[in-house]
RNA sequence: GGGGCGUUAGCUCAGUUGGUCAGAGCAGGGGACUCAUAAUCCCUGGGUCGCGGGUUCAAGUCCCGCACGCCCUACCA
């Protein structure tokens, strides 16, 4: 590509780093299709960026104090430490069992560097001149262990305040707590919403955070004394005017979000990790958004350091329309899925029937339609027709094709340009687009192969023929490299079938972005002669294992 | 209460700045073919574009009202 009379400068080229993450999740449960959604929803875009040679480092992981884990742990009789390790590796197991997540460091909010990390960032604020002690006061319910403000307050008939939402009295609380000057932050948060707006997605829940930011923001409440399961908060630096005091602990949202700079090798500025900094991509649900878009900027304008780049916000998943809850005990969990459908299937469903930033709505028709229509059928029988006639009629070699009609150009351009879309829509996280554009060109590729018809040629004109499935067998070429990062194992398969030498790796953990298999091979058409495996189907339709 | 979003063929949804905008996929119906995983291809979609007004030469596409549905309205991680 590059001309041997370049700059002499460019000769090794770095890297870009791209560097995303999950949230990390809260371990106090077990891990449902909607953590799957998330990690798989990052994954793809991990992979998507390794195969695009970029230097990609991909954290998550689960954030382990509070409160909860602390009541949990008393309730079963083991250390907060205990529980947290052991839910912690049932996150991790998913990624690593079920799901095939690449990531480059599954992160602790227990780990030894993930402290001083967030103390780190405390001083800093404090330095700052953000962070003050004073009391916080609130209406708080003991039954549901949480403030609630005031107009999320009654009083009823018998004088009692009770909180509207959940029914339960509460009582007028005060506890001493550090708070964040928050709303010192206001204005810079405007500006930085105003001259960024592509710094959070979709557009409707950035809105939200506008209008929420627009409406007046109040100092935060960042520590607690309630509880100990948490990192402490560094003494007063001299100077910050705060007293010395015990027993605070820092409440979540200091604790938890900083781990996007534990992961990047926070505070170690000059090192090698840091380079990572800021993140390109924060990957959310909607119910954190506030946290991303608002909290999070401010911390770090404090803190003086690099805001991340974008946060995605992405939806919900529920279960034919209805809300997954444990109440209606429709909560699917990862590894059933992927144990019924197969891992690809699940993945492509996942990315493919919803835009990622809207909530989805699965049921098994939904997810068998995909895996039947889509992939055996559209991909998986294209692969097989075209590769089963090299098979039989070309000795299992790569055709060599002659002069091309205006009907096989088309077909090669349109897959040609294929990259160059996914890469448009991978930088704004619509998967949903990328497959759906892929598809429609499947859709062509399979009217191309009825109407030329290769099983009539094969009689009249091999010459032909040997066009028509060289043609067929470079769009699969293209599609297979294009769906590598949604379905690592399968696309691996196609390309096995294809000839292709096994490098790039779809874009794992650690894969080298270079390669036959890299999309900086996607102009490296297949070499005719090359012989090719015997091939197999690689996506099977869908059989319910006990028919019924 | 305030604010936002949505309501388009049986299903899931596309529809830029108003003028082939009435569409795609799936499901259904008919036909073709046999290379292939009973796959594939072709043909087939008379749906008041939620309801009622309005602006305009022209409105799913703008304005107002209404009806449903969903979301946000800060300390649960």
């Amino acid at each position: 590509m590059t001309s041997p009379d370049a700059e002499p400068q460019n000769q090794t080229p770095e890297r870009e780093p791209y560097y995303l993450t999950t949230a990390i999740s809260y371990p106090n449960g077990e891990p449902h299709i909607g953590h799957a959604y998330e990690f798989v929803g990052t994954d793809v875009m991990a992979r998507f960026q390794r195969l695009d040679g970029k230097d990609v480092y991909f954290l998550t992981g689960t954030d382990e104090h509070g409160q909860k884990m602390q009541q949990t742990a008393q309730a079963e009789g083991i250390t907060a430490l205990e529980l947290a390790t052991r839910n912690s590796a049932a996150f991790k197991a998913v990624d690593d069992e079920v799901l095939d997540i690449s990531y480059d460091r599954f992160i602790r909010t227990t780990d030894a560097d993930h402290t001083l990390a967030v103390q780190e960032i405390w001083r800093r604020m404090e330095a700052a001149g953000d962070i003050y002690l004073d009391q916080y006061a609130g209406w708080y319910s003991v039954r549901d262990e949480r403030f609630f403000g005031e107009d999320e307050t009654e009083v009823r008939p018998d004088g009692k305040r009770y909180a509207t939402e959940t029914g339960t009295e509460v009582t007028w609380t005060e506890e001493e707590s550090y708070f964040f000057r928050l709303s010192q932050y206001q204005d810079r948060l405007l500006e930085l919403y105003h001259t960024r707006p592509d710094f959070a997605a979709p557009q409707s829940r950035f809105n939200e955070v506008i209008r929420f930011v627009e409406s007046g923001l109040e100092d935060l409440s960042i520590s607690r004394t309630s509880f100990d399961w948490g990192i402490e908060v560094p003494a007063p630096a001299a100077g910050s005017g705060n007293r010395p005091t015990q027993d605070h602990v820092m409440y979540v949202w200091v604790d938890a979000l900083t781990n996007y700079l534990t992961g990047a090798g926070f505070p170690a500025e000059d090192s090698e990790q840091f380079r990572f900094w800021p993140a390109d991509l924060h990957v959310i649900g909607k119910d954190i958004s506030r946290f991303h878009c608002i909290f999070w900027p401010a911390f770090l304008m404090s803190a003086g350091l690099e805001l991340p780049r974008r946060v995605m916000i992405h939806g919900f998943l529920n279960n034919n329309g209805e809300k997954m809850s444990k109440s209606l005990g429709n909560v699917v969990g990862p590894a059933e899925w992927v144990e019924h459908y197969g891992l690809d299937a699940v993945r492509y469903f996942l990315l493919r029937e919803f835009p990622f930033g809207a909530d989805g709505s699965y049921s098994h028709e939904a997810v068998v339609g995909r895996k039947n229509a889509d992939l055996a059928n559209n991909l998986g029988n294209l692969a097989q027709r075209s590769l089963s006639m090299v098979a039989k009629n070309l000795d299992g070699v790569v055709p060599q094709p002659g002069e091309y009609t205006g009907a096989d150009r088309a077909l090669l351009d349109a897959a040609a340009g294929l990259l160059d879309t996914a890469r448009a829509d991978y930088r704004v996280q619509d998967y949903h687009h990328a497959l759906e554009v892929s598809w429609a060109l499947l859709g062509d590729a399979n009217a191309y192969f009825a109407e030329q018809q290769p099983w009539v040629l094969r009689k009249t004109d091999p010459a032909r023929m040997a066009t028509v499935l060289y043609v067929t067998l470079e769009t699969v070429r293209r599609v297979a490299l294009l769906v590598q990062p949604v379905m690592p194992g399968s696309a691996a398969k196609l390309l096995d079938f294809l000839g292709i030498a096994p490098s790039g790796d779809a874009g794992r953990t650690g894969a080298s972005g270079a390669g036959p298999r890299s999309f900086a091979a996607w102009d490296e058409a297949l070499v005719p002669g090359s012989s090719l495996p015997a091939p197999q189907p690689v996506f099977p339709r869908h059989e319910e294992p006990d028919a019924g």
